[in-house]
DNA sequence: CCAGTTTGGTGACGAAGTCACTGAACGGGT
DNA sequence: ACCCGTTCAGTGACTTCGTCACCAAACTGG
């Protein structure tokens, strides 16, 4: 298969990786996990270091409120830095890990993961820099939600996620758990958008109509 | 000097380290950082691994109103780990550290740290426990803020911070940025416990009075 | 003892989360 | 083609919380 030849290219830190590493890793071969998998619950013993091929894995808080919240989201080439503390280290998460569409995965075994640690600088590094970002997105998250208002972090979530041209494929509810609101504000926010036509809305899609008036609402305070 | 020889043994983390890492680290000779220095900004280039030794950072979070967030202290014993993501990879970060009190601390210059992590799994380990307790620490404190009322993240703190027979020697600022919320709330929050009997308050400090009574308020939502 | 700083108290207001609904749109199955 | 359960969106009432603009009291250093 090809696939388990050569998936270790498709990481952005690829480059990072060298041969000894990349060859060890491609002997792995990828797992297929379903969309709608709990890959883990809060507490849970991770098995291994895991990597998403392809797909993409949501991280979740959920409050008692049935509220969720998208700490970040784990795209291909990446990987799952809670699994990584549990196998050093002994800690257990408070994250959901749902697979959100079909996955692609190799789960790197607790052994392995300790061999390669020990034996190569760059896999260090690259363990070192998913985890940087992982701190990262959740600190930028915290700075959101704790100081910036809703209005700017729902315009701030649809201009990123925007493609030219295209609509953005998201419910109201999956807006909500991005930028850390709740469902209703959200639907609030956006009928107003919509009033001042800057957003067309459909049923799970919000169309960019006025870009550069969002991008301006984000501005100012 | 004493203090520099045996420095190590005050980690909490010093029996995961082997003899060969703490004769390197005892050698390192220890700074001494006066209360009130800021000891990196958001988007600094750290100069090296930073272990606190005595006296306390706190990290913070600035909003544009003003208002700060605590989103972590650094004890004795343990490392700013920003500067960690630093030294291996190429991020920078949003908080700022603030020596809370005057502070004894090492600074391990990036070749050493390079050194060690290559060199001693119980030292990768010290890194990697140091890391995922930042990241559980904002984590968890994303999921209070998201989450969790002001009252009961106010009476969370005031049970943690206290001991037994102490008062809790913070200001309603203080207080506010450790919960994430504003002192003039706090400061409301914390009349109304007055007028239940379950604190007393002085300028500067906290006493509880009726443990039992505060605790109860953490446990219904 | 005075002046400046830090800390705490308060009212008014707006932004945002929650609760309890309703209705509309979709998607299978028969 | 139609029913039915599910998902998604809209809405009003209410509460909590953060912010602004103050003022007052308590400390601190000359």
């Amino acid at each position: 298969m090809q696939q388990a030849q050569d998936w270790i290219a498709h990481s952005p830190y690829a480059e990072l990786l060298d041969e000894a590493v990349r060859a060890r890793l491609s002997a792995l071969k990828p797992a297929l996990v379903p969309q709608g998998t709990v890959l883990f619950r809060p507490g849970d013993e991770p098995g291994g270091f895991v990597m998403v091929l392809s797909g993409r894995v949501g991280v979740f808080l959920t409050g008692k409120s049935g509220r969720e919240i998208l700490l970040y989201s784990v795209e291909p080439g990446e990987t799952c830095v809670q699994t990584t503390v549990g196998l050093i280290g002994s800690r257990t998460y408070s994250g959901e890990a749902v697979a959100e569409t079909d996955l692609v995965a190799v789960m790197i075994p607790p052994s392995l993961f300790v061999e390669l640690m020990a034996q190569s600088e760059n896999f260090r590094s690259f363990v070192f820099n998913a985890f940087g970002d992982r701190l990262g997105d959740v600190t930028r998250l915290l700075e959101m939600v704790a100081f910036v208002t809703v209005d700017q972090r729902l315009a701030n979530a649809l201009i990123e996620r925007s493609r030219a041209g295209e609509k953005v494929e998201l419910t109201h509810g999956e807006l909500a758990a991005i930028i850390g609101s709740s469902r209703e504000v959200v639907s609030r926010k956006l009928e107003k958008l919509k009033q001042r036509d800057i957003v067309r809305l459909e049923r799970g899609s919000v169309e960019i109509v006025d870009r550069v008036a969002l991008l301006r609402s984000l501005e100012q305070g």
